[in-house]
RNA sequence: CAAGUAAGCUGGACAGCCGCGUGGGCAGUGCCGAAAGGCCGUCCAUGAGGAAAGUCCGGGCUCCGUAGGGCAAGGAUAACGGAUAACAUCCGCCGGGGGCGACCCUAGGAAAAGUGCAACAGAGAGAUACCGCCUUGUGGGCCUUGCGCCGACGAGGUAAGGGUGGAAAGGCGAGGUAAGAGCUCACCCGAUGGCUGGAGACUGCCCAUCGCUGUAAACUCUAUCCGGAGCAACACCGUGGAGGGACAUAUGGCUGGCCCGGCCGUCCCGUGGAGGUGGCUGGAACGCGCUGGCAACGGCGCGUCUAGAUAGAUGGCUGUCUUAAAGGACAGAACCCGGCUUACAGGCUUGCUUGCAAU
RNA sequence: CCGGGUGUGGCGAAGCUUGGUAUCGCGCUUGGUUCGGGUCCAAGAGGCCGUGGGUUCAAAUCCCGCCACUCGGA
């Protein structure tokens, strides 16, 4: 991931929690915040509530692909902190990979569509 | 063939593209830096489990404490013999219980060292006479006048029978007796001691004595073992900050109109928050062969190196094959080992038992 | 990594030490009182004591395993 780095502090994502716009969706839940930066800052979060270790890996791994595959697309300067539900466990890839693009469109995040 | 029982193995494989962690190599006069080095690129190697889980035991390792040791407190374990670094684990075996059987289960020391508890029911729970049975005394009733029968009150004997209970104090039979009773006898059961066999627990067509409620996962007693904490241990580096010392306290800077006042420097020592580095994987290791042992396990030889992350690396897409199905079994190392417990879609192998059929 | 606590009717709690009858408050149902409701009075229902084993004659209670929740320390 070229034009990022992860965010790892605590109250960098409680900052994002409470000041920051939010979106949501059945399986995730999105959060970001405008930086000065260049590049943007990713967090996963994903609860004790969602599995074991496994299942939680399992889908931190898949919002890590997600969003490698869609880097390109982002506008850069952004903090931002995906949350997944407890449905995202038994969500399929594709539907995350909706989910997720869909919630980055109503706040702005993608790039417009050119040509 | 069906049903069952025990033990073990497996927990998809291969290939392509994009991407990740670790280790190594190469290259660019690429980028950062005074340098050491780091980043970027590319190639190669390698990259979760049988339970990695729960954190229930045992050990290694590290630090703390301690001259060395003992006692107490607290905790753990509990037939016997062995294995092991050690264990509450494992193997063998004994006793007890279950099953037609293969086989399974078993915290299995001491109740005659002492204390406690045993509700309700029941007459009575180491203690007993409620009903009953028997003997006898007193005073009645009846008529068939007898060594009669009936019931009442009292004195005594009895533990056979009744009912209660988880349990009534060895069991059953015979003798015996007024009625009864291990009171006596045969058989059986149990305890203790002796003898036999065994390494031992224990055992027996043996002998003697005795007949004692249960509960110690109630207190307790006996024997054995245990110092405490844990890799967030511990060691090192450590911008800043607080402390001490030395130099300088002249000039200068900031606050300020000016004076007074306050703050600001460099070096060393020591503490050590954030962070970083080590600890960090070669070990009671794994595989194969030979060998000792019933087994657990041990010995010898040869070969191999096989994750080391630090918010945490294995993901996404596609194809082929095995398959009933792999799309979704249970599930992710976190210092490391030996066990235990718990979860698990299925698939496979072997031994044994019972039943049916055939030979 | 280490150590502790809790689980009992719909809700909140006692009972566990020292084993034998599961109790209390609120709530619920029915009836009465009232013109009606509340209050009050009377009666009643409702609990595999988280779960699976074991010890015992007998387990909510004692012991062991598991599950869920929760607290503390490094």
């Amino acid at each position: 991931m070229k034009f990022t780095v992860t965010m790892k502090r605590n109250h960098e994502f409680q900052r994002l929690y409470h000041k920051g716009k939010s979106a949501a969706s059945p399986y995730l839940a999105l959060y970001c915040r405008k930086s000065r930066r260049g590049q943007n800052r990713l967090g996963f979060t994903v609860g004790k509530k969602v599995g074991c270790a496994v299942k939680r890996n399992r889908v931190r791994r898949r919002l890590r692909e997600i969003y490698r595959l869609h880097e390109h697309e982002l506008t850069p300067g952004y903090d931002i902190v995906v949350v997944a539900r407890v449905k995202a466990v038994y969500a399929k890839y594709a539907q995350l990979e909706k989910s997720f693009l869909s919630l980055a469109d109503k706040l702005g995040l993608r790039k417009k569509a050119e040509g």
